[in-house]
DNA sequence: GAACATTATGTCAGCCTCTGACATTCGACA
DNA sequence: TGTCGAATGTCAGAGGCTGACATAATGTTC
């Protein structure tokens, strides 16, 4: 099982830290094996943890509750998608930067591992998982908060002042949710790949325009 | 206190109906003082139910749980967003549609009884509750659901082919929590008052379309 | 390498949310 | 008034999560 990490984050150097770094992965490793397996609700913590070979308490240390075990994956690649956001060259606008760095998250997922499916798996699992999807929207608004910081940043803008930064991200955070939904809807249609994602996020950030344009006929 | 109760439901006609809806109402009522005067986390279902001498037992089959007795007036609103959004001339686009729903609900908060205040409030309990804005959200994507499907109706599309409907409703939705969480963030500046919240919405809805231009300059 | 300081882990006890099962009480209705 | 169904109470228990303390592993210093 290939371990879930950024390509980007830096080795630990330490005996401990490499042994924290294991054990973590682990967890999440057997965590979203057990969820796609048996579901998330009929696998207690418990479980995890034992497959692992470590105390329920232990759990709680590396993981403040069972949904952030879950998303953990999915914190990463947000992450990510903040480095390369900051990354993306100043002469683009708002939203060709960000629409860039969705494209570039999906394709550095897409070169990492096997991680790729599992990912595609863990929206299906979010999407149909009450309790996920709580958290993951909570987490989103977190980080779309970030987003519009960055935002006001490349644009010299104060974000208490003026609304477009947080507006932006807003929107943008919620079509990229309104895909992995539609994704998760009906996984087979968008032949199961990162390259089936992508065009359906761009399917729905073509239709944005439309959709608030005043009249649909 | 009055009961939050919208004005438009039938009472019940039965003692055996009448005598559920008290004490819902007054399971609601507890807990809402509860949680404003010691914070959600600091209060437990046992004390929401002993203020209204009540077995735990009962508290969840009223309430799934905790999250939903302090949501259940803002349950009650969204439910009258839908009847409003019905409700509007079909000469209307989607858009207008929404924002006069919009704008009736709270008209029709601040006319109904002192729950208008306790309302406010509720919105700065939720954004400052992680567990409670996680429900509050999972519940609003439900709501958006809906709406969608209210948006396709009304231009007689097939929302599982054209995206504008649930795109508009998320983006809609999406404007109005926003809203809520500048109005949270400082109080204060908009007066404590529906009048208040009504004005920032629409500022945000007004800043829609420039955040959305390519380019802020 | 021995002694010490740090830090991760285990154990235990306990609170709180939530659920199933069963008994009891209360309103509806003939 | 008696019968039925629905609402409630009681009890037991699983599962998530936390604080406190003991123990073991690692890192550091001489």
């Amino acid at each position: 099982m290939a371990t879930p990490t950024t390509a980007a984050d830096p080795q630990p150097v330490g005996l401990r830290e490499r042994k924290k770094r294991r054990t973590r992965d682990a967890l999440v490793d057997a965590a979203h094996r057990l969820f796609l397996c048996h579901g998330y609700g009929r696998t207690t913590v418990d479980e995890i943890a034992s497959e692992v070979e470590v105390s329920q308490r232990t759990f709680f240390r590396y993981f403040a509750n069972k949904e952030e075990v879950a998303l953990a994956v999915l914190a990463e690649a947000e992450e990510a998608f903040l480095e390369f956001l900051r990354a993306r060259p100043a002469g683009e606008n708002p939203l060709e930067a960000m629409r860039g760095a969705v494209r570039e998250v999906w394709q550095a997922v897409d070169r990492g591992q096997d991680s790729g499916p599992a990912a595609l798996e863990l929206f299906e699992l979010i999407e149909s998982t009450p309790t996920l999807l709580a958290a993951h929207l909570r987490h989103s608004i977190q980080q779309e908060v970030e987003v519009a910081r960055i935002l006001a940043d490349r644009e010299g803008l104060d974000p208490a002042v003026d609304l477009r930064p947080r507006l932006l991200a807003a929107v943008f955070g919620t079509v990229v949710r309104i895909s992995h939904l539609a994704y998760a809807a009906d996984p087979d249609a968008h032949r199961h790949s990162m390259d089936g994602m992508l065009a359906l996020i761009e399917r729905h950030f073509d239709q944005l325009g439309p959709a608030l344009a005043g009249s649909w006929r």
